[in-house]
DNA sequence: GTGAAGGGCCAC
DNA sequence: AAACGTGGCCCTTCAC
């Protein structure tokens, strides 16, 4: 493909770019970088297509002048970028976005990302990959070779290969968004996808930002556990070799206390009948009988701390910016949810001891806000239910209330079994429990279990409704959606019981979390516009929970910005039941 | 040595 | 046969 560009490099091209292309719809739009985290590297080129003609902004002679970020010449480029017309088309987006907004001061807005849009499409095929080489063959038919994608773009003159290279990626995004806008509205994708791409400056700020862990209380908390480890690792050890102590004349071999297969080896040694997988809810209740169960859990539980939560943690520490960057995945699983890594800072154990060392450096203040029982107010709302909506209507604690229902007391009157017992059916229908695993988890019988459910939906017999439909129709239709039109397309055996068992329980959750998700979404790009301008920064999400940090002054009022855009947001989709936000300030991670 | 798979466990 | 949904990370084991 002979393809026609211009290579600019001055502020007379640059205006030459702006006159050519603000008056247009949509532009292809990409970046070429020196390395692949804008803390390390520089932005080299912006380029800029509208399918006919194609613009290469080469911004070195522009860096070598002074900050990008006020240079006067550019103005016009960062005006293309900031405003929400033009819309621009790119792959991976939140890559761009992320380093305009650090090298270029401007948020991108007006965004259409095609990685989003293939995910959106796939629907949940895990199969599919999603890199543009991919996305471009998959709606286009054509190859794309990314074989320049990593070559030197700090060199003082660029190839011509290299131009070329560059100018092609963003006048494909022309061709490529026509395709994919037909997919996306005969999937009826349109909405959903409009929320992902409102969802990328926000979430290219929150990466920028970075979240402060204070490096000292990390390894402070971190020694007392080391400790605490070797000493039940001892313990443990010597339990486990009790079984086996006359097995060698120079004593007993020691026992990898990681390996599975040698701790079952050793259980079974000691006569403790083990069941078929060492899995903690499977040993738990064999601890009270056996002490070397008990020993074995507490090692998993300080191990898992010492290798998840570790020193490895730090080493994500970016020396530029003293703070954490995990990646964040928008699309992290088929509902919608987040996923993060290096590190997951989603997974943080939510012990006081390691949340308090996520805290606001001095001057600062952090603002975390979560949902209250989000899930179980958007599954009352899919279904309907009088009585579900009534225990939230009523404000009280909704555990009790629910108990109150199912076991036809007053509220004062629910003993703590009968709470707990709803929790953990409240919690259960989100996933489609069973009664076999209700009665392991609570210690009842089958048959009480199965009376406790059986007792528990005829109280909420919308709710049954609604979970049996969701499960009915998956069958007949293999596809589920979220309030925002997110679509989970289902492949199973219709002959295989299990797998439709397991279709089943997806397709009761899928909508449930995946609306979470929706309104999280929603709720960052509310809250992206409301703090603009303000000492806040987004600093972490997690499913339903978002904390930002901001000036100790501003704290106050950034809660209420907060609480009113999570609030806001969820509206948009849950009508029929209130919905409440928990937020406070606080100087570390911690209730 | 490296990488994939399986088991286990942290979060919501 | 499985029995509760979504992730990522660490460890062991095993194949190459």
């Amino acid at each position: 493909m002979e393809i026609y560009f211009e290579l600019i490099n001055d502020a007379e091209g640059i205006r030459k770019v702006y006159d050519a292309l603000i008056g247009e719809e949509f532009l292809g739009f990409d970046t070429e970088t020196t390395e692949l985290d804008p803390y390390e590297g520089n932005i080299r080129l912006v380029q800029l297509s509208n399918g006919r003609s194609t613009f290469v902004v080469d911004l070195k002679p522009f860096a070598e002048k002074g900050d990008l970020r006020t240079a006067p010449e550019l103005a016009l480029l960062r005006e293309i970028l900031n405003a929400p017309k033009p819309i621009k088309i790119a792959h991976n987006a939140k890559f761009d976005a992320k380093w305009v907004r650090h090298h270029l001061g401007v948020d991108v807005n007006g965004l259409f990302d095609t990685l989003l849009a293939s995910q959106l499409i796939a629907a949940g095929d895990q199969d599919r990959r999603h890199n543009l080489a991919e996305v471009a063959n998959f709606f286009l038919g054509i190859e794309v070779d990314k074989t320049e994608q990593v070559s030197d773009w700090s060199a003082p003159e660029l190839s011509t290969a290299q131009i070329q290279y560059a100018a092609k990626d963003a006048v494909i995004m022309i061709g490529l968004r026509e395709k994919i806008v037909e997919r996306l509205r005969q999937d009826e994708l349109i909405r959903v996808a409009k929320l992902e791409f409102d969802s990328v400056a926000p979430l290219a700020a929150m990466e920028l930002n970075g979240f402060y862990l204070d490096a000292g209380r990390w390894r402070e908390q971190l020694e007392k556990v080391k400790k605490e480890q070797t000493r039940i690792a001892a313990e443990l050890q010597q339990m486990l070799s009790a079984g086996v102590a006359q097995a060698s004349l120079f004593g007993v071999a020691e026992i990898n206390l990681d390996s599975q297969q040698q701790v079952m080896d050793a259980l079974v040694n000691l006569g403790v009948p083990v069941p078929a997988s060492t899995r903690g809810w499977q040993l738990e209740p064999l601890a009270l009988e056996y002490p070397v169960i008990a020993k074995l859990l507490e090692y998993r539980g300080v191990a898992k701390s010492i290798s998840s939560f570790g020193e490895n943690i730090l080493e994500f520490i970016k020396p530029q910016t003293g703070r954490l960057h995990s990646d964040f995945r928008q699309i992290g699983a088929p509902t919608g949810r987040f996923s993060s890594s290096k590190p997951n800072i989603q997974q943080i154990p939510h012990e006081e001891a390691y949340r308090r060392c996520f805290r606001a450096p001095d001057g600062r203040k952090l603002v975390i806000a979560d949902y209250s029982q989000i899930e179980l107010r958007i599954l009352a709302e899919f279904s309907g239910d009088e009585n579900f909506i009534e225990a939230f209507k009523s404000g009280a604690d909704f555990h009790t209330i629910t108990a109150a229902q199912v076991f036809g007391v007053a509220p004062e009157n629910v003993s703590s079994e009968q709470r707990s017992f709803a929790k953990r059916l409240n919690f259960g229908v989100v996933y489609g429990i069973g009664a076999s695993r209700f009665a392991l988890m609570t210690g009842l019988s089958q048959k009480q279990a199965e009376d406790t459910m059986r007792r528990y939906f005829s109280t909420y017999r919308g709710l049954d409704a609604w979970l049996r439909d969701a499960a009915r129709r998956v069958v007949n239709e293999k596809t589920a959606r979220t309030a925002s039109g997110r679509l989970l397309k289902f492949r199973f055996d219709d002959q295989d019981r299990s797998a439709v068992g397991a279709a089943q329980r997806n397709a009761k959750n899928f909508p449930i979390q995946g609306t979470s998700a929706d309104i999280l979404k929603r709720a960052l790009c509310l809250l992206h516009k409301a703090i603009d301008g303000t000492s806040a920064r987004l600093v972490n999400i997690v499913h339903d929970e978002i904390i930002l940090e901001c000036d100790a002054a501003e704290a106050e009022e950034s809660c209420r910005k907060l609480e009113k855009a999570m609030c806001d947001a969820a509206e948009e989709y849950v009508k029929k039941v209130p919905v409440k936000v928990d937020a406070h300030v606080a100087d570390e991670w911690t209730k």
